[in-house]
DNA sequence: AAGCCGGCTGCAATCGTTTGCAGCAATCGT
DNA sequence: ACGATTGCTGCAAACGATTGCAGCCGGCTT
């Protein structure tokens, strides 16, 4: 049953290759091609000839090749700067999976601490794929030109460029800062505190402008601000210190970010011998699969993730067929969480309450 | 001073390639090559006036041209299975860096959760990669055969193959489980029991042998071990419920991750009101960051994640220069560091000791 | 002055595909 | 029965580099 089972010698070093399968099989080497390519014109009984004898040989098409000739890599780098908060292991995950079944290879580039994405994509770029997501919070503008002039499209996630005009996808933070106001104000706190992340993030600057202005709307004007210099739970700890310093202390302080906010409990509780939330109520923003665990049952606003993922694999793939879409921006709402790490209403009744993990 | 400055115009659509730059400097294709080769034969002025004015136009070689012709890909997959495990974005961001600054681009393929690594090594291996790191924890041995027919050299991290002759990179697990059951009994405890992580892991195993081992030396014979399944918090806070069903009850657990001890101390807290360590010691091993957070302060064996780095990094360097490195393994050993997770030492002395993160 | 050598450079083959175009047999319409 | 159409296949030119080999030119030896 094998074609020409007997004569060809296994060649042994060499990779089987088209034109390995096409003398095989007495046809050309185009129409091995033809085989691999979805709306080919090839007869349908040839097609499933050579696609047996190449599962046989375990013979795939040179990938390399086939971006030499048509220009496609199907690789999209995605540049990391910060692996240690966790959301970011959570989005980079649920986007090389997403991407992998949408048929797209990843490649990661990290950021060494003493640099910026902006000292990477030259590399990122170097391997010419077709997007790079940028997972990162400090880009400068001219990114998007030096990626341009690569023929690589740039996707922004979690962060966007209010000058720019890269497409880029993000949760409605002012939203989230204001779902947390209002919650912290339902619950009965009235002195409330804010601590930052990166100073120039869109994320930071978001959060707050959100959690601010719903403040004020409800009434409360002053509304500390504490300065993080970055999303880690070393700063939320040693903001959490300074803030608490001041007199008279905060009853509610909201985190940039989840990871924040786990560090910002740890110093109230080990430094100032503070409860939460009896002392003082504590709120993040990401929901990591940390905040649900029982030592830290955290009050958050989630990042809806999955739509996140969804709509920057869907960016890809309409750019990607020329369809040069029309939304550059996708901004999508989550949902506040409420857990322990926040007052309980006066009355009892919750906006939206989650189970803790396990249990 | 440019060259070529009229006459030739910007064809716009057209990405730069070697011929370009030839024609604008009067000068072959060939030489252009050379100009990027370091060790090529030029002569130094003609190769700056190439580097220049290839700078100028930000030209870089086609890594395609490149990997077709010279069948090297410089490309090393990745396959993770655990992202949710701090330990591994930890390990993959080192890696990530170390391959990044010897020169290799790294592609990253993660598990879902219904599938194994086996599933997805197909897919890792059809970009033709030089060599695949898998970093998870259940491989069935076949999975070198798949990658050998491709031309793909495996490489397990954080594991070993006792069947085949993978290469591998794992840290002194035995000798880890020797030094906290060293550390429990120097403590005073008496009761000792054993977390386990997926069953077949050789991670669990080779833990499990040098804890157990070292337990019967010190003349404790009875080790309690119970089943956790898989490396993760709920997995730890669930065997700790069973764990402490039994009577009499352990006074000192070592989980088989840092992880998992997380879980457990979780579960000892929350729903036995047992304090840790002055009812159980609780003992982990990896030393992921939070490991260091006041809020655990977990006693726990550390992977010697540079170390282990730098030797996947060599082995790497080594087998692609063809020197068919002679070292196929790499055990390496880490330290005990001792927080506040276990008993203090009774006179007082400490093995070894860190000072906790923040403060 | 003839021959050699060494340092550079160019020629041309090659890697493994894709794809427009042409060709060819079989079927169709009339 | 004959030209047109259809359905499939092969030819050959790309894609953008690398590299062995040959050639050229100037300086050195003898």
């Amino acid at each position: 049953m094998d074609p020409k089972p007997a004569g060809k010698t296994d060649r042994p070093g060499k990779r089987i290759n088209a034109k390995r399968l096409a003398e095989d099989l007495d046809v050309s080497i185009s129409t091995i091609s033809r085989a691999f390519n979805k709306d080919a014109v090839i007869a349908p009984e040839t097609r499933s000839r050579i696609l047996d004898y190449a599962d046989q040989l375990g013979y795939r098409p040179n990938p390399y090749a086939q971006s030499l000739i048509t220009q496609k890599s199907r690789i999209v780098g995605i540049i990391v700067s910060h692996l240690e908060n966790p959301f970011y292991p959570e989005a980079l995950r649920g986007l090389s999976e997403a991407l992998r079944e949408a048929g797209w290879h990843l490649m990661l580039f990290t950021v060494p601490s003493g640099k910026t994405p902006d000292d990477i994509l030259p590399l990122a770029i170097s391997y010419q794929p077709e997007f790079v997501i940028v997972m990162a919070v400090t880009v400068s503008s001219r990114a998007q030109e030096v990626a341009e002039r690569a023929g690589t499209k740039l996707i922004y996630f979690n962060r966007r460029d209010p000058d720019s005009s890269t497409f880029y996808v993000i949760c409605d933070n002012a939203h989230g800062g204001g779902m947390i106001a209002d919650h912290f104000v339902d619950t009965g706190c009235r002195r409330l505190a804010y601590i930052a992340g990166f100073q120039n993030a869109s994320t930071t600057l978001d959060r707050w402008r959100g959690f601010r202005d719903r403040c004020i709307e409800r009434g409360i004007s002053d509304v500390w601000r504490e300065e993080g210099y970055s999303f880690s739970y070393e700063a939320g700890y040693s903001a959490a210190m300074r803030l608490m310093d001041r007199r008279p202390r905060p009853d509610a302080v909201f985190c940039a970010s989840d990871i924040i906010a786990l560090g910002c409990i740890e110093a109230l509780r080990t430094e100032f011998g503070l409860r939460v939330p009896e002392d003082v109520s504590v709120a993040g923003l990401d929901n990591i699969e940390m905040a649900a665990w029982p030592s830290h049952s955290l009050t958050t606003y989630s990042q809806p993730l999955d739509r996140m993922i969804e709509a920057t694999v869907k960016l890809i793939e309409e750019i990607s067929i020329g369809a040069e879409s029309e939304k550059v921006a996708w901004q999508i709402r989550g949902d506040i969480i409420v857990r322990k790490s926040t007052r309980p209403m006066p009355g009892g009744k919750d906006a939206v309450t989650l189970p803790d993990k396990p249990s």
